[in-house]
DNA sequence: GTATGTGAACTATTTCACAGCT
DNA sequence: AGCTGTGAAATAGTTCACATAC
């Protein structure tokens, strides 16, 4: 089982599994090898015997691995009894695909708040929840016991956005600005920058021969 | 200079310096240190140093790096005068957030076309793009000489979609759909997970104290 | 004195190879 | 025979330390 912390890759590939042995089980398949479970989600065996190698060892030889009980050990390990309360700032398209989309509730992430600036977005509703001015952050964040924060605004306001998320007690960022924020070491910070991702694909399609 | 392959992370810490590069030059500072430059970016000293090593020699002992000079070295480095055609499948939030987003047609990505399944989409432009049946994808993206598909579809569609933008001749696929979806060799995929990005928050928010 | 460029040391992550279980 | 679990080897990526240039 190991007490050691798990390897930030290891944790974004095991929620890659749990998905996947999700829908195994939904099928009714109830035992799959570690070969067939990485072909899946393209990846080698030994990668994802290695990566259930940290949460515990319940594979059985000859045979491979029970999905139900990859299942509940998964779950378990990954926090998923736990339900964290998720802030929106940035109404924008980006802002309301995330509110509106619905892989987050089913993964135990509560959409709880939204922030815009722009005064004919106030009061609208996306997805439940209502948008409200970008002023009343530090008191709703704190009244709704929220965790993590989603920066989606042009990267001209993100630092302020986060300077104010951080103040009312957010513990991580989900930073979608194509700018670079600072925030104090105990917030966890993480960046999607998205034209960073193509412009990486476009170097990649300059330098083939 | 070199001619070995640059490693993925430092092209995409590239891109990043590159940015940052644009802004100090638009300020009309001359000159930076390599201590500078990775503070703005949230990047070790050395970091930036033996990032920009792969690039060239130009920094300048005692004085730092020129911006002018390092902004044209940049850019050509990493292509910036080549220009990429986009065909964004998926017109709901994420892929409207994805055309509109006005950061890619500053870094030489050009948003050509788009599809959707929805017959009440078909038809409809979103900044200047007119939406297209699905069905439309093998000849537009030909036509359009489309190098770069993305793909903004939910899951279960996911590896459908991939399989026509490849048989069209894409060569690169950024993939948001939470799904596994597999493609030949050449092909080079990118996927951006963002229920990933969220589920591995909430693992860190559980597991410290 | 200040700041670059880089080999060497270190750390993290992946892959190999194989012993051992069913 | 088939498949897991894991040390050991290999690879990739980051940080240190310092010689060198201005």
């Amino acid at each position: 089982m190991s007490n050691k912390k798990i390897p930030e890759s290891t944790v974004s590939r095991l929620f890659l599994y749990l998905r996947e042995i999700v829908v195994l089980c939904g099928m009714n398949i109830r035992t799959i090898s570690s070969a067939e479970l990485g072909e899946r989600v393209n990846l080698s065996d030994v990668q994802v015997r290695k990566d259930l190698g940290h949460v515990g060892q319940f594979g059985t030889s000859g045979a491979g691995y029970d999905t139900e009980e990859l299942k509940t050990a998964l779950e378990k390990i990954l926090g998923k009894n736990k339900v964290w309360n998720v802030a929106v700032v940035g109404a924008g398209h980006l802002g309301s695909a995330l509110l509106t989309y619905p892989g987050f509730k089913t993964h135990n992430l509560n959409m709880v708040a939204a922030f815009d600036s722009e005064d004919k977005k106030i009061g609208k509703k996306i997805s439940n929840v209502t948008i409200q001015n970008i002023s009343e952050i530090l008191k709703n964040i704190k009244d709704k016991k929220v965790t993590i924060g989603v920066v989606a605004v042009p990267a001209e306001s993100a630092q302020g956005v986060a300077d104010k998320l951080v103040s009312s007690g957010v513990e991580c960022i989900l930073n979608f600005a194509p700018a670079s924020i600072s925030v104090p070491e105990n917030v966890k910070i993480k960046n999607v920058d998205l034209s960073r991702e193509l412009e990486t694909l476009s170097y990649f399609l300059a330098n083939k021969r």
